[in-house]
DNA sequence: GCTTGCCTTAGAGCTGCTATCAAATAGTAA
DNA sequence: TTACTATTTGATAGCAGCTCTAAGGCAAGC
């Protein structure tokens, strides 16, 4: 059993956020003890996870407690947690893909800033460097 | 020549989006015509694609700020420039490998519940279902 | 000259934390 | 026993970064 700091630590959040998503009703099923301490199970650690997933790719906490919810019901909800994965998960793909391309821009940057100090050039497009692959414009 | 509009659907923004980050300073050398309407040239545009870029990969409006500053001041600034591009690819970078992990994830319940729906079984780890690819805690 | 449409600024509202606070409890040390 | 420290609690305030609304300006078309 672990308190809100194991978890913290455990799966590298705050305890602010950790108590945020408690009351936000994200982890239904966590024991208090005589003190009224959270005791998290490692089936809890479990519910931690999912959540820390579904944010981590953007999720609306909305629908996060929509999808704790859905579990909550039982079997008849499979269809629907389903299709939320499904479409949490095409969501990510985008986010993958756009990070790409970002990446692509930034070495692009960094080759950039690299050569001038190699070279000891001047920054010709000050106060903007030319910062795209493609682009050729003004 | 673009206005706020057009800038928001080349670019994908919000024109809200556009307008927060011209009062944050972001883009400092854009012009009004003379109805007070903001003017974005292709230069500017550049400007906005590199501000999209830093935002995308969580940098903070106060950091990009700071970069913006110091490309105007010019050449000067070179060396700084680098190592901010340098750091915000450093965190992309582990950005990149957080959503591959988190996209481990989603696949493998996307499986679990493709395959409860396929076989008509019971999710009888209800209400809450085996969640990871390791753990076979409790 | 009236409507439509796009622009402007100011400012309120929202989400998701993040930080601060006082109070309760438990453990240790003198 | 008393004091001090550490940890947890809930309530609440503050913050970043949008997001939306309201009120008004200007230009073009009918």
């Amino acid at each position: 059993m672990y308190t809100i700091k194991d978890v913290a630590e455990k799966m590298e959040l705050s305890e602010h956020t950790l108590r945020f998503w408690a009351k936000s009703g994200f982890f239904p099923f966590v024991k208090r003890n005589a003190n009224n301490i959270r005791m998290f199970s490692e089936n809890d650690l479990e519910w931690v996870k999912i959540v820390k997933c579904l944010r981590a790719v953007g999720t609306e906490n909305k629908a996060i407690k929509r999808y704790i919810d859905l579990c909550i019901v039982g079997d008849s909800t499979i269809a629907e947690r389903y299709s939320i994965i499904q479409e949490t998960k095409a969501r990510a793909l985008k986010q993958q893909e756009e990070l790409t391309k970002q990446l692509a821009m930034l070495e692009y940057k960094e080759n950039f800033y690299k050569n001038l100090i190699k070279n000891n050039l001047k920054d010709t497009w000050n106060p903007m460097n030319k910062p795209t692959l493609e682009d050729e414009a003004v």
